[in-house]
DNA sequence: TGAATATCTGAAAGGATTTTCAGTAATTAA
DNA sequence: TTAATTACTGAAAATCCTTTCAGATATTCA
């Protein structure tokens, strides 16, 4: 990803009630406005696991792992064929999934078979897509 | 397996082949299922592209910009005594958030007021904190 | 039994991302 | 006008992630 829009520093500022807000001498007032809500600022800890989450959705191939997985559940060297990665690779990624709960697997002979666990992820999933389709 | 959503137009994709499969022997059973889904795995490209937007939310110091922009625009200054980063990790982190559309930003005197544009982040927001709670 | 297959694993390589640092520009205050 | 404040930026440092590589184990097949 390549962020490199510049800023318009050309902007024509508008009236504003900046009183509200000043950051200097060390925030005296707006202390009061954050301490009003700072009770409602996402927690770090609750960010932590919330980043968690949606980092494993923030990856190409984790996600074409769980679309083929919500047709059906495959064993390994199915997905890995499927998807055009490496055994490992895909195992590795596996591995995060179930870790964190959003496939279970099934041994059969040799091969184990993977299936989706959380069917959370699949509305979210189709939320972004839809989404995505909007804005394009 | 199909979990009855409507998610077809998600799997825009060509990258299934049967013949790709190497499994072995191949499996009679799958191979016929995997015939019948192989038009729908989700295309890298929009793997790719839904991987970015996840992405964004996959870091915690974006996701307590978001909660905190979500109650009140602020400026950077605040954000990160808020926040407790430093203005120039802020300042990356809106970046981001700038070009991504998920922000946008009001020059007043010297101060950059930044609030939400994106509401619909809102949505996952608050249904992956809901979920992170149920499975607590 | 021995060979082939399927999967998993830790470590290292190779990338990507985030923060810090140092500097610049714009605006305001003294 | 000069100094202080606010915010932005590129580059480097520090972190974090993903894949590859080189085995290891278990299962099936001939």
């Amino acid at each position: 990803m390549n962020y490199n829009l510049p800023l318009d520093r050309n902007f024509v500022g508008s009236e504003a009630k900046i009183e509200d807000l000043k950051c200097h001498p060390p925030h005296p007032i707006e202390t009061e406005h954050l301490e009003k809500f700072s009770g409602q600022i996402l927690s770090s800890e609750k960010a932590q696991r919330m980043a968690e989450f949606f980092s494993l959705l923030g990856d190409s191939n984790r996600l074409r792992i769980l679309s083929v997985l919500a047709r059906q559940e495959l064993c390994v060297c199915d997905l890995a064929a499927t998807l055009d990665m490496s055994e490992s690779a895909v195992s590795h990624q596996l591995r995060t999934l179930r870790v964190m709960r959003l496939v279970s697997y099934e041994k059969k002979g040799r091969k184990v078979f993977y299936r989706l666990q959380d069917h959370h992820v699949l509305k979210l999933y189709q939320s972004v897509a839809e989404h995505l389709d909007e804005t394009d």
